[in-house]
RNA sequence: GGGGACGUGGUCUAGGCUGGACUAGGACGCCGGAUUGUCACUCCGGAGAUCGCGGGUUCAAAUCCCGUCGUCCCCGCCA
């Protein structure tokens, strides 16, 4: 007789003889009488074993095979969807016994280091939340390709073994065996590849994909993850890939965790950003928006700011609802913040029903502190957080103050879900070492049309056609629109300070291909697991990936990365140092 | 590369500042027994730890110091 699913079982379902199998989740022996709770991927059911002496030797996590009758239960448990019934056994098969368990597998909160739950992580996918993640990635995989089969997007698969590129991330390298003293290496992304195919004609190109980046490892980032790599061709306005991917990310909430997102999603630039929030990812789910008072404070008596007007500099203004109330004490810990974000200090102001309470009100005025706040929207029990200093450096660590005071203070609202496009990113970045400028995003970032006539004169001010998808404060995906004309490419590659030879050399086969009828496109890529950590609530991608390494980049679970023979060595032409 | 936190039976942890009655305590799990309506079952009894590893200070180290390994978080890094 076929198996049931345990979890499925309903009050119907009573009399009828049924097959179960599963792991013993819970055993409640009364001598007489035991109940086991029965666990399969659809649930629990209550197991009740009367006359079977085996019921006795039965342990956590046994797996077992049970043959009995639907019974409608004396009382019923309502925490349980078969809380109405229960199975009572007359045939009992024991098909594989575990040994004590290292932790309990019954619980939502993990009771054990992360350490051993990843050593015995087929214990732990076996917790109910874990499962949970897991079908939820497998949820948001699944509607991610659904909707953009919906939308004439084909999923291409590029390769794992492919060729070192100089800019970015450090690759993980592959030795050949068939060439001596040759690498392949292991993807960073698949940019070059998907570019290629959109020009090979592929006019939609998808993939959910592995790439890989030898970097440093953070709760938000493994040297391996998975994303969401997506391109179109004939694309020049990015509106048009935002409505695409509107129309996907709302698909992908609904199907996933039931939540009707509002589109079109904000647009804000970069400029914008910086100045409002003090990111390029900021948080829309509260306001504290951060407002320039430079000219206010222009000539005023306070000479830290007055002087920093004079050089050019800013004066930005953080308004803190109801944190009029702060202490001595906890204003001091925040001076000492703003100084390791790398301002001079912070001013502040306090408004209460008393008046205004400021350490620079008499080198200032009361009346220009109401003002200041007045500007940001600061009133009655409010603070406002007053900093001075050059524009990136004052917007920057506001906007970390921004975050940090939001959540101290509660005002980030549960269960609310903010996005917004950035646009209008910088295309080139100054590089500290090197004193040259660098792509912010990448070398075939378009230009934003308006200021290609900038490229040679200020360069630093030219816009670039990229853009960024941010939920909550966190960068989810990131795009542009590409250079699709060897002319314009050759620009780049000449300030980027790269000569026609370089250029070859590095990016080869994709300028090969820009010469043979490349259509305009573009293109985004989402980090999955970063969008399916956010959507199943956790706080590290590593519980939504089933075997994650740890910060040192090894695998408990495995034991990997792992000596190899020396034959292995040998067959690669490598020797060791020793 | 740098900074911080942590490491105690199978698991989670108390003790650590202020070294000595710590013979390392508790909870869960495990083993034995009791138990016929439980659902975090309950009750009784028991076993199980040279306190990550190495060195040092001291009459004496889980406790203080140095080193090392591992884990986590952050900065750098991640076009």
């Amino acid at each position: 007789m076929a198996r049931e699913a345990c979890g499925t079982l309903r009050i119907g379902d009573e009399g009828r003889m049924v097959t179960l199998a599963g792991w013993v989740h819970r055993v409640r022996d009364l001598g007489g009488i035991t109940f086991v709770d029965l666990r399969d991927g659809s649930g629990l059911v209550q197991l009740v074993f009367r006359d079977i002496p085996e019921a006795h030797d039965l342990s956590l996590e046994d797996v077992i095979r049970i043959r009995g009758t639907v019974r409608r239960r004396e009382s019923p448990n309502p925490k349980l969807p078969t809380g109405e019934i229960e199975v009572v056994v007359e045939e009992l098969e024991m098909l594989s016994k575990s040994k004590p368990l290292p932790f309990p597998v019954d619980t939502d909160e993990p009771r054990a280091s992360e350490e051993t739950r990843l050593r015995y992580r087929f214990l732990d996918l076996r917790r109910e939340r874990m499962q949970r993640n897991l079908h939820m990635r497998h949820k948001v995989s699944l509607a991610i390709r659904n909707y953009l089969s919906t939308q004439g997007f084909v999923e291409v698969e590029t390769p794992y073994l492919t060729r070192s590129t100089p800019e970015g991330a450090r690759d993980f390298l592959v030795p050949s065996r068939l060439e001596p003293g040759k690498f392949y290496a292991l993807p960073q992304s698949p940019q070059l590849f998907k570019q290629t195919l959109v020009i090979s004609g592929v006019e939609r190109y998808f993939q959910i994909v592995r790439c890989f980046r030898d970097e440093d490892l953070r709760a938000d980032r493994q040297p391996e993850f998975t994303q969401l790599d997506l391109e179109m061709a004939f694309l020049e306005d990015p509106d048009e890939l935002f409505t695409v991917i509107e129309g996907l990310v709302v698909h992908v909430f609904r199907e996933a965790i039931g939540v009707e997102l509002e589109a079109p999603f904000p647009r804000i630039s970069y400029a914008e950003a910086m100045l409002r929030y003090g990111s390029d990812k900021p948080d829309l789910r509260f306001g504290m928006e951060i407002v320039d008072v430079t000219e206010l404070f222009r000539g005023c008596g306070f000479r830290v700011f007055a002087e920093a007007v004079e050089r050019g500099e800013v004066v930005r203004a953080l308004p803190v609802p109801g944190a009029a109330v702060k202490s001595r004490s906890e204003l001091k810990r925040l001076e000492e913040r703003a100084v390791e974000l790398g301002l001079g200090g912070v001013a502040w102001a306090k408004f209460t029903l008393e008046g205004v309470s400021s350490p620079i009100a008499k080198f200032t005025s009361e009346e220009l502190l109401r003002r200041a706040a007045e500007k940001a929207g600061a009133g009655e029990r409010d603070l406002l957080l007053l900093a001075a200093g050059p524009a990136g450096t004052v917007a920057e660590a506001l906007g970390t103050l921004r975050v940090e005071l939001a959540r101290e203070l509660g005002l980030v609202p549960k269960g609310a879900w903010a996005l917004c496009w950035i646009v209008d990113f910088p295309l080139f970045k100054l590089d500290d070492e090197e004193g040259r400028i660098i792509s912010e995003h990448h070398p075939f970032t378009s230009p934003h049309p308006d200021d290609i006539p900038l490229l040679e004169t200020d360069p630093l001010k030219v816009r670039a056609r990229s853009y960024d998808l941010v939920i909550n404060g966190v960068e989810i995906a990131s795009g542009s629109i590409r250079i699709h004309r060897r002319d314009l490419q050759e620009r780049i590659f000449k300030l980027l300070g790269l000569t026609e030879e370089e250029a070859r050399e590095k990016f080869g086969f994709l300028l090969r291909a820009l010469e043979y009828g490349a259509p305009p496109h573009g293109g985004i890529a989402f980090g999955l697991d970063r969008m399916v950590m956010m959507l199943a609530g956790e706080s590290s991608i590593r519980e939504v990936i089933a075997f994650p390494k740890t910060a040192t980049g090894a695998c408990p679970l495995t034991g990997a990365p792992a000596e190899v023979t020396e034959e292995q060595l040998r067959e690669l032409h490598l020797r060791l140092e020793s």
